[in-house]
DNA sequence: TACAATGTTGTAATGATTACATATATGATT
DNA sequence: AATCATATATGTAATCATTACAACATTGTA
């Protein structure tokens, strides 16, 4: 058994060979793939994958705790490897999605909601990335 | 013009009766509703609303700075007429979405990543909220 | 009034996601 | 190996939020 499927097993997940593609790929790719990615990139290699496959395996990935989701995009799902907790930004320009760190003490509570049981804490920022920042200001010139 | 047409006007928006309308609801209404809770809300007191003018209202008032837009719930887009720095929390069990203080210092910089040109700041915390956590301890007894 | 510009409405299209029925793979038991 | 039960994968159709678009209405101005 591989690394990757070893790794599934590890978060209750039987491993198929989607199932370990699909890790597999988020594990190598830490570009916040939407599903759509996901699939046309793994489809060469796995002719007979299915979208609604990539759909179900990522749902499973997610009940599991073997990913998480971004909404940072409003337009598409955006799908995590790395589950340590980070904080994410995303360029309104070229559309990347960069990690970055969590501020200190977010980890410890709400400020006057102390009574609220918290399971997780999405941190997004959105505006320019340093290149597109740049084109945008040779633009101008 | 009243208060809510002048609010639309102090930022540059046309204040027409749909957008005097549907920003009232909002500022008398900080629950985050969706689009399809502000239609329905407002059908009764203008049965010639469309669905249409909510969604390309809600645009106007978001380009113009009017509302900020939530992306908590997965499934519609939230809107809020508090456009002062805040962060949210839903809760997975009633789905009710909570105003919440943006810790201290986060507005400040990203650390590690003082290149990039933040526009925007989304905070999200899920959990259970404390009538739900209740309920939860209710149904195992 | 005439006219142009802006805003509104209803319908149709889009596109991401989900539901569902069928097919395949897996693993245990005989 | 053959049987069987269970889990997983696939393809198609349905759902549903959102957007596109064209026709209609309103507003303001000359
Ligand atoms: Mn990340
Ligand atoms: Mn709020
Ligand atoms: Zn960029
Ligand atoms: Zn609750």
């Amino acid at each position: 058994m591989n690394r990757t499927a070893q790794h599934l097993v590890s978060h209750n997940i039987k491993p198929s060979a989607q199932r370990i593609a699909i890790m597999k790929y988020l594990m190598e790719h830490p570009t916040h793939p939407s599903v759509d990615k996901i699939y046309c990139d793994l489809l060469p290699d796995m002719p007979t994958l299915s979208r609604t496959t990539v759909y179900n395996t990522l749902r499973v990935l997610e009940e599991n705790d073997a990913l998480i989701t971004l909404n940072i995009d409003s337009k598409n799902v955006r799908y995590d490897g790395n589950v340590m907790p980070h904080a994410h930004f995303m360029c309104r320009s070229c559309g990347k999605i960069y990690d970055t760190a969590l501020p200190e003490g977010i980890l410890k509570e709400i400020p006057g909601m102390e009574t609220f049981q918290i399971d997780a804490i999405k941190l997004y920022y959105k505006g320019l990335c340093q290149e597109c920042q740049e084109k945008e200001n040779n633009n101008k010139e």
